[in-house]
DNA sequence: CTCTACAGTATCCTTTTAGATACTATATTA
DNA sequence: TAATATAGTATCTAAAAGGATACTGTAGAG
């Protein structure tokens, strides 16, 4: 295998995709493109206000989501996945991939 | 994209690899093949013996890992990992390139 | 007779993560 | 004049993850 002594990278993208809201929050950012917060929380039944802002920051922090504040009342801020957030796709697709199989696994064994 | 409804099938994956340890584990195991726990042990620094034995036993759960005790004094036993969890090895993959790309990204912004 | 290697358990403690709930400000709508 | 939508904060609590430390049993080596 080509990795070796640098398996800890592997340790990176994992620590920016786990959390357990966030997979489904890049899903939906590259699905259905920019998003306003209430978008977002619409769109995952379960989340807290609280919970959506922490990962949102998270991700922001990383630079994998943009955050753009309109200065309009009510509120208007909106969600987008940036390009260096976009390279998380391939691994996004290898873990859904698996997930498919792994439902299938489940049940044959 | 081809997924959407199925958007939670990630979380699959996520859910087996997290742990701080368990990437590291499964990477031994895929470049080293079979090995004993203190084997296992000395090559992850830091990690302390309930911790090892902890995460591997979840992947045991999963049936990523396969455990193999020999009845001798002192105790032998073999961990290698399975052909399911093998089945892994692309989202392992798929994290180290995006790892590698992901430092040469911080470095350059 | 003591020491070491092996593969663990058991117990306690700290940190991190997640969730519930209540609260804020303001323009627009009815 | 009161309710609504928006995008949050603040505070408290519960649960999960991680870590430190001490302990176990037994064959073989010295």
């Amino acid at each position: 295998m080509k990795y070796e002594l640098s398996a800890c990278r592997v340790e990176d993208a994992l620590g920016i995709l786990v959390g357990k809201w966030k997979p489904i929050i890049l899903l939906h950012l590259l699905n259905h493109g920019t998003q306003r917060f209430n978008q977002l929380r619409r769109s995952m039944p379960g989340i807290t206000q609280k919970m959506l802002t922490k990962q949102l920051r998270e991700l922001e922090t990383e630079d994998i989501v943009e955050r753009v504040v309109y200065a309009e009342i009510p509120p208007k801020v909106e969600y987008s996945i940036t390009e260096y957030g976009r390279s998380l796709q391939p691994i996004l697709e290898a873990m859904h991939e698996w997930g498919v199989k792994h439902t299938v696994h489940k049940q044959t064994k």
